[in-house]
DNA sequence: CGTGAAGTTGATATCCTTCAATCACCGTGG
DNA sequence: CCACGGTGATTGAAGGATATCAACTTCACG
């Protein structure tokens, strides 16, 4: 997607979706200077949240540096949903839902935040081009995200969200880091059947049919492989989402630095 | 603002989310011109179909000028999920899901559709930023409404799904036109079906629980009452979504006029 | 080890889907 | 004008899938 200066572009077929600076690991995040006044870094203990309150114009918003996070709603009957998970390198706009609905960003792990404050420069940005454009295209990969998680919570069994939902943290694993052998689950059965619109006892029922089935191999409870990824693919009716890594940071750090 | 986990929450006014002009029903929709070569009038009888064809790089877009249509996807099995409803005034751009997904705009009933391409000048475009925050303003506000539909769809039951989308069309007709007595409901059971993940005779089984209740009325087939709107509120988990209106597609001309 | 939290498994209930039959509505053609 | 046929809506019966509740196991961590 991305060319480096110059260089032609190398085989290109099978897109990962990342710049070469997120496969190697090197993007934005790794230049983030941490002593200017517009930003702070927060860290989230497993289960920290992070409340929005408004306003909600998007001059505000957060970087997830390292960790996962989960944007999570709930009803006030308790009910949970997780509305996307948070990768290292997304970026978090203040406005997710209603302003009335409880929404809030919770780290799934050890996470480190950063957020930004641009209210103070707000009326320079409204106008600027580049700026603007990055938070489009980052809204805008936000919405093609969701949209696909529309189908996906309408239309599909529990075995099939499940098993797409390993698959896609397998692609993500694979394009970030092509050696590492295993792919890891961190997140509890509870915060899979949030994200899943399941509940925590499907989602551990679903993966043991899915363990015997062979299509994926667990080591521990927070490590597998998944021995024939074409063998998964062909059994989930859609796409598997491709990582987008930090490449949602780096258009915006060049935005506005 | 975001803050630390307790911080309070401030509560907003009570907000139809419409312009004096969308309120009035003399927004930007009744002055588009029909001449200019960047766009296309198309009409589409009920089922018909618009197709995304790339790129994607929401240089082509489509008003809904009258009546109403969906943004549908379908899975190999011919499993649909309607993604979106879009209303009169309702802007889509061409990128809402993977490429790869089958995706298409079809519509509810009699539309009338008005397609902009703007590749010619997308060069120009891309820098200006009138038209950047427009599309930004456009594609944030489907990015919450598509968020909002992630938890109704992960999370609530058929009987509360059907109410909320009745109440839904009730909110945005009383909104639109506060004298029209009744509520049309012009999608077919098939349809609603699609919208929240259910089947055609789930819906139907719901609504007629829902009549049985008293909770709505019908006139017929296709008319409705909810006599008492606060007590469907009550009944439902989550708020009842405000519509906008010809909004999105004001802020859109008027940036590019 | 001991303890608590998370995960697994089983029994059962509930909800939703599927399949099939019937009904209601509506336009068409005799 | 009315019978006819087609389509969508409704209803019923049965089955399947997921949730709920409860018991038990495993694991992490002191």
């Amino acid at each position: 997607m991305y060319d480096v200066a110059g260089a032609k572009k190398a085989v290109p077929a099978p897109d990962s979706g990342l710049c070469d600076g997120c496969r190697q690991g090197v993007c934005a995040l790794s230049h983030l200077q941490k002593d200017l006044p517009d930003r702070r870094f927060i860290n989230l203990a497993k289960g920290g949240r992070l409340e929005a309150t408004g306003p909600y114009d998007c001059m505000q918003f957060w970087i997830v540096t390292k960790g996962t996070a989960a944007s999570c709603t709930t009803f006030a009957d308790g009910r949970r949903q997780i509305v996307g998970i948070e990768y290292t390198g997304d970026v978090v706009c203040g406005l997710m839902s209603a302003p009335s609905t409880q929404h809030w960003l919770e780290a799934l792990e050890e996470c480190e935040v950063c957020q930004f404050d641009l209210t103070r420069r707000a009326n320079a940005l409204r106008h600027d081009p580049e700026f603007l454009a990055a938070t489009f295209a980052i809204v805008h990969r936000r919405l093609t995200v969701s949209q696909d998680r529309i189908s996906m919570l309408g239309r599909l069994d529990s075995q099939e969200r499940v098993l797409l939902f390993l698959a896609e943290l397998v692609q993500r694993h694979t394009a970030l880091d092509p050696m590492a052998p295993v792919t890891a689950l961190s997140m509890s059965r509870e915060d899979i059947a949030d994200y899943l619109g399941l509940n925590a006892e499907t989602v551990s029922r679903v993966l043991t049919r899915i363990k015997k089935s062979g299509l994926v191999k667990f080591l521990n409870r927070t490590e597998y492989v998944m021995p024939d990824f074409e063998a998964v693919r062909r059994r989930v009716p859609v796409e598997i989402p491709m990582p987008h890594g930090a490449c949602n940071a780096r258009i915006l750090m060049e935005a506005f630095k």
